[in-house]
RNA sequence: GUGGGCGUAGCUCAGUCGGUAGAGCUCUGGAUUGUGGCUCCAGCGGUCGCGGGUUCAAAUCCCGUCGCUCACCCCA
């Protein structure tokens, strides 16, 4: 039987791969103006590290890890998320430095156990970013923006930012208690779903997708009507910061975060390109987590972004500077022009082109066949005849002029003509 | 975990009432001795997902199974 991937994972391959690369480099070029650099953390971790942040009872902790135990009998997670080893290498290298705060972001796959679909894989990758050490509001917003800067120069468009308070440590538990209390009021004309996820995760219910659950979910009560003085403020700050900013948004009263370590500003963006799973990106602020992992009190603010859901929705056709073919086709007839044409490609090489040619040295027509369906946007011919001379037939494949161009003359030619077309 | 849809050539798909497969694209070669794309001609390519059953006969009907996909759930 032949091998296949496993459920739920994707390969990225050659035709696709310039997509990525292009989103990482916009992230590499925008990131850093922000302070942001680049962290590179491992895949696995002590299971312990995800059962402690993220939350023992979520879906992710609960039912989605790929968790096994190693040759010595440790218990390995694959990473579902990226902040919690953000948060351990922050700690264990005692990276804090009051009162600066350190901003890093992180590119790579995470893993879960979930049932695939649109926009929703077993590995997938995300980008994250995260801030540690200030509270301020300003960090909000500025993560946001940055974000939305990011979108923008990917030509992302038909994205929506939407913004909660999820309140801190104190007046969220009193207000889950209250929304409990006041769904248990009008529990029969819920959902079935709802009636037996309420007293687990009531914060469900404000955004279910059934209609009769719509309909009880208006009269519920809504956390951002419920928070302590100090979040409200936060929340009001974040609001005018953003206004500020020119950067629109709006408030969601029943947004809500899957993993437990978020208080306060918690926001995602949405398209409506996207399917069921229409988050692009989600995050917010986590005050208390890196004092949970037995670090210094560290407020922090940071999201994750699924790039394969990025790539899926950015307008690569309109992106006519990205290079994705060769430079020059290298044409060789005959066994004279063997060691030319080798030399060619290697000094082309050398100067930077991309260069690509035919091995199996066929005839002239499969060769120029070869030179199309490369793209490459040059043939360069070689034979007896150019040997000779010391001029080699260079063709611009798209109009199909050719001219003939002496060997120590080809790399500006080439350039030249490339800067005209 | 629960539902719906779908598995036939490398890709996209047709296949009637059951009579052991077809198109387009791709690919290879030729028409054009050293010039690609367009056109024309020829050729390569399939255990019809897999296993069982019914039948003289199964891509087609039945049962099972695996895979893909979409949705619920959940989330990036």
């Amino acid at each position: 039987m032949k091998i296949q991937s496993i459920r739920g994972v994707k390969d990225i391959l050659p035709d696709e791969i310039w997509k990525w690369q292009y989103i990482e480099s916009v992230a590499h070029n925008i990131f850093p103006r922000y302070g942001f650099r680049e962290i590179r953390l491992p895949i696995f971790e002590d299971t312990r590290l995800f059962s402690r942040s993220i939350g023992e009872a979520t879906d992710i902790v609960e039912k989605e890890m790929y968790t096994f135990n190693d040759r010595g009998g440790d218990s390995i997670t694959l990473r579902p998320e990226g902040t919690a080893s953000v948060v351990r290498a922050y700690v264990q290298h005692k990276m804090c430095n009051p009162p600066s705060v350190l901003k890093m972001f992180y590119i790579g796959p995470m893993f879960r156990y979930e049932r695939p679909q649109a926009g929703r894989l077993r590995q997938f990758n995300q980008i994250g970013v995260e801030a540690m050490g200030s509270p301020s509001p300003i960090v909000d917003v500025e993560v946001m923006t940055m974000l939305m800067e990011f979108f923008r120069e990917l030509g992302l468009n038909n994205i929506k930012l939407e913004i909660n308070s999820l309140g801190s440590q104190e007046c969220r538990p009193r207000y889950r208690e209250l929304l409990k209390a006041e769904i248990e009021k009008s529990l029969d004309q819920l959902c079935s779903n709802c009636k037996a996820r309420y007293q687990r995760n009531p914060l469900r219910v404000l955004d279910c997708k059934v209609e009769q659950c719509g309909k009880v979910a208006v009269g519920l009560p809504k956390i951002i009507d419920h928070l302590d003085a100090a979040s409200a403020e936060h929340f009001s700050e974040v609001r005018s910061l953003l206004d500020s900013a020119s950067t629109p948004y709006s408030v969601n009263a029943s947004l809500v975060r899957g993993l437990d370590y978020y208080n306060r500003t918690a926001f995602e963006v949405t398209s409506k390109n996207l399917g069921a799973q229409n988050a692009i990106c989600g995050g917010g602020r986590y005050d208390t987590l890196v004092e949970e992992l037995d670090g210094p009190s560290t407020p922090c603010f940071g999201f994750a972004l699924g790039l394969e859901r990025l790539v899926s929705l950015v307008p690569f056709n309109d992106m006519k500077n990205l290079q994705k073919y060769p430079d020059v086709f290298i044409v060789c007839l005959g066994e004279e022009t063997k060691t030319t044409g080798f030399q060619i490609a290697h000094e082309l090489r050398l100067k930077g082109f991309w260069v690509e040619r035919d091995y199996e040295m066929g005839s002239m027509k499969s060769q120029m066949r070869k030179a199309n369906k490369s793209q490459s946007r040059f043939s360069l011919i070689l034979g007896e005849n150019e040997i000779r001379s010391g001029k080699f037939v260079l063709k611009h494949m798209e109009t199909g002029e050719q001219i003939e161009c002496p060997v120590e003359e080809l790399a500006t030619e080439i350039a030249k003509l490339s800067a005209d077309s």
